[in-house]
DNA sequence: AAGGGAATAGACAGAACTGTCTATTTTATG
DNA sequence: CATAAAATAGACAGTTCTGTCTATTCCCTT
């Protein structure tokens, strides 16, 4: 959407700060003066580069949409050429995403959960980003050969965001091992 | 664990207006002089059954697991002998859920949204939850004679999470259909 | 009818919240 | 070096938050 916004180190700055604090006790539980403490920043600055603290997240949640397709889309690069292995590799990356430390669970369902009316920013900011992903997945099941693309990438999104769900509740990596192996049960049946 | 709570008119009507608030806008963004406004009942009353609103939280949460799960034994048992037809009914009465007007996502993923560290006792008891509700799913495919009980519980798990947050995001009830469709394909693939 | 436990209203403390404003200083650029 | 833009500190308003306390009133049971 808004694509106008400028780049400064200030600026970048306080967004991280902000993403680190939101991402680790949520969107409600972290004040603005908490972030402007932790980034050194004044209250103007902040206010100068977002209308108020909901921008702020939006503008937040659009860029890790960015940031996580781009991941998305390297792993998937770096898998080779064999679509079932391209398709697999996402599972095999949210493995990993898991198993780092500091691993909070998934922002834009949290971001669904904390702004759960519909027609809010933040809400349909979130949503916008599974969506997107399940564009993705669907080119990788196309590319696949499977027979109804965007039926199995709805089937697949089921599996990831209930395998980002079981992994924020138990710390446990497993789940994305579960859902690979019916990722990969699926893609067979379905190619065939 | 605590079962000592008496069950008290007043009580009963705080916990049903708390639930109502929290469930519509969230944990933090309710907070407790609008409860106590909008169930008539003074703020003593609330501070004498319970001693936090963090503990009011974790006994609704209690008590939503009860009913919730009371809700799908029910459902199961309604649906006949068949064992496939039991495990399926669980994916119709998401569908159910999912259409009713004042859906707005799981309690229970929105609780570990909120508070997302691993150790917060409104984390751990919504995760409980998810817990007790694998454990059921399990039952039911060691009926219909899967070969891996346990690993396939754990995958219609992930597909109903995922699900309720597509149903979350979306406002639609076709993820249960997708959820329902890829649970009867991975159960005929089980029971073979 | 009397006594006791529960509920009441409402004040209160003390902190935290978002957002605004001003006056000053820093920083970058011509 | 000069000027304009950006960032600063900090006060401020006005609200909201959880939890505590007191003094009064209601209601049920004996």
């Amino acid at each position: 959407m808004s694509e106008t916004e400028t780049s400064s180190p200030k600026r970048d700055h306080l967004m991280a700060t902000a993403w680190r604090l939101f991402y680790r006790d949520g969107f409600r539980a972290v004040g603005i003066d908490l972030i402007l403490a932790e980034a050194g920043v004044a209250k103007m600055t902040l206010y100068n580069h977002f209308s108020s603290k909901e921008e702020l997240i939006v503008a937040l949640l659009e860029k890790r949409d960015r940031e996580l397709r781009a991941a998305m889309a390297a792993t998937v690069e770096v898998a080779g050429k064999s679509p079932t292995k391209r398709l697999l590799a996402v599972f095999d990356w949210l493995e990993g995403w898991f198993g780092s430390p500091d691993f909070n669970g998934c922002v834009f369902i949290r971001a669904l959960s904390e702004y759960p009316e519909a027609t809010h920013a933040i809400h349909r900011t979130a949503w916008n980003h599974k969506v997107a992903v399940k564009e993705m997945l669907a080119q990788l099941c196309a590319a696949a050969g499977a027979s109804n693309p965007a039926g199995l990438a709805e089937t697949l999104s089921l599996l990831i965001d209930g395998a980002i769900v079981a992994a924020h509740g138990t710390r446990a990596t497993g789940s994305a091992r579960s859902a690979r192996a019916t990722a990969a049960t699926l893609l067979k049946l379905a190619a065939a």
